[in-house]
DNA sequence: TATTGTTATACTCTATAACTATA
DNA sequence: TATAGTTATAGAGTATAACAATA
């Protein structure tokens, strides 16, 4: 099941490192997986897209209402996206918009009871695909995995801010 | 950087793994890390999505043209879908329909120059982009993460066709 | 009958720009 | 002036269903 380059990959991608390219194919593989595999158990429960879900999780976390632009923000969509969202999830009552009780500019969005037992279905679903997914680990393989992506992701979030180089150009093989 | 779940996880999702939720955590926030990465340094070229550079990069990796529904099953979308994504593609100039010489219910994609082009340029953008990222780990690690993975997608592969069982019920913590 | 592809339709997510109301 | 939110508009991706052409 495992990805992995050609044999030809050092001549094809000068510079390019193929257990970096290994990697990088593995790990967005798997993510998709399990993703497709949360979807497949969430999806029945109230057929609300990834999105939809994330909002909900986001309030019911906060234990108390928060005004739209806050979720917009952890959700690293804009503001007009969100009115766009929060309107499908308030015509499936899920949530409701409260005036807020000190800057008339903004809502307050408030999870429903509803909704509330959307989470508590949705999360055990999700932290179930987890448990069953890597079991094929042992635990101290999965503590190296953790550590090792957190670390990827710090240094994805200091390449984010560079200007990227220009690689060196692919040496198409001839077939 | 790492995600860790909270210290009452464990009596919040009864029968979930702790160290396996912070791995999918860590997963699926390290590949969506690295996607965007991979969008910014890619989108300059063309403008595409992410599913129109792929279907680029299977025509180019065929060396042939290929009929449309054989690359609908790699991309896991319905048929219809692939019709609009070649529509977007070919109005953009980056494949030809051809008519199939043997079944007429057939057309093959044909990948123009320009869009070889294309594929000439993000492929080294998008290994430059996992050269970077993983060179946060040593080789063995990367070796490590990669059989991980492969692991974990195999798994998840076979989760895929049972019926998922109902979790232990959260126990909503009292704030 | 089954397969291939297209069209029609619809929905979600997302974004930008223009706008209103409020601070 | 700056901020919060909405609306208008647009485009992409996806899906289902109905359909035509062909095998």
């Amino acid at each position: 099941m495992t990805i992995r380059v050609h044999a030809g990959f050092g001549d094809e991608f000068p510079g390019a490192d193929a257990s970096s390219a290994e990697a990088a194919a593995n790990l967005v593989a798997a993510a998709n997986a399990f993703l497709e595999e949360v979807h497949r158990r969430r999806h029945p429960v109230a057929g609300l897209s990834h999105s939809a879900y994330q909002v909900l999780a986001i309030l019911d976390g906060a234990g108390q209402p928060l005004p739209s632009h806050v979720i917009a923000e952890r959700l690293l969509v804009t503001t007009a996206s969100m009115s766009s969202l929060l309107d499908t999830l308030e015509r499936r009552g899920f949530v409701r918009r409260l005036p807020h009780p000190e800057d008339r500019r903004k809502i307050l969005v408030e999870i429903t009871d509803p909704a509330r037992e959307v989470v508590d279905q949705v999360l055990p679903l999700v932290h179930a695909a987890a448990t069953e997914a890597f079991a094929v680990l042992e635990p101290s393989e999965r503590e190296l995995l953790t550590e090792a992506l957190g670390r990827v992701r710090a240094r994805l979030s200091d390449i984010r801010s560079e200007e990227p180089r220009a690689p060196e150009p692919r040496r198409r093989p001839v077939p």
